[in-house]
DNA sequence: ATTAGTACTATACTTTTGTATACTAAGAAT
DNA sequence: ATTCTTAGTATACAAAAGTATAGTACTAAT
């Protein structure tokens, strides 16, 4: 388990982060912006084609739909496989980096439950 | 711990993931942006001042530091404390959800470094 | 020849985010 | 009176992200 604390730790500072800063920000960078997550989890609930998560993803443009797909495919998150019938059929599917985002999703919706309990209780 | 794949089972997405959406975007938009996080390691590192702070983060201008503290305040990651000295003394801490936030950057990092150990090798 | 299905792209626009530069407020020290 | 310090704010602008609406390319069936 890497620790972000070790920052914390001026020997390392000078060190060590650069790669812990650049994945750090490779996972934002994934993550980023209104879509990135919504289709992610389409295509986690098994949605592959452009159509499907069009209709999956409420008020998302296919413009939108389009570019952020780009994106996920070049950074390595969505593969995408076009069978050349007629009509065409093109299917988007999650890498095994995609997948693996599960486990960054799921301390996300750990610490974001947590927070709101939290900031819940300390209202009153 | 939250598993995200329960999304994938149809009966569940009905009922239950409201609030694992919820807490997922609060998760999102407590780090989203160019700033929160750098603001965020800075005061993990014990930065306190704004002056401190400024200094500490590369480029940011006084403007976007103070707009992006605010909502972090606003948001219970960090709480703000005038002492009124003279001149002015006033110190930004991170709160209890604040600190806590290293469990999901410690995931994100460590999903970034194997992605690149993954997409590196696939290449070859 | 027209319609329909799939998977998009083009253009123009609005909103959000970020930048540059200068300026303010309050009290203390000189 | 003016200068110093801390902690910001004001104004104007530029760039990035997102929206709205329409249109394209291909083929197959009617």
């Amino acid at each position: 388990m890497s620790d972000f604390k070790e920052l914390l730790d001026r020997e390392k500072v000078q060190q060590c982060p650069r790669h812990y800063v650049l994945a750090l920000t490779d996972t934002l960078n994934v993550m980023n912006g209104k879509w990135k997550l919504p289709i992610i989890a389409s295509l986690l609930h098994g949605k592959t084609r452009f159509k499907d998560l069009q209709d999956n993803i409420d008020k998302i443009t296919p413009r939108m739909l389009s570019k952020e797909l780009k994106e996920l495919e070049i950074n390595g998150i969505v593969e995408r496989k076009v069978y050349n019938q007629t009509p065409v059929l093109i299917e988007y599917l999650l890498t095994e980096s995609g997948k693996n985002l599960t486990s960054v999703i799921d301390s996300m919706i750990d610490w974001g439950m947590l927070h709101r309990t939290e900031t819940i209780k300390s209202r009153w």
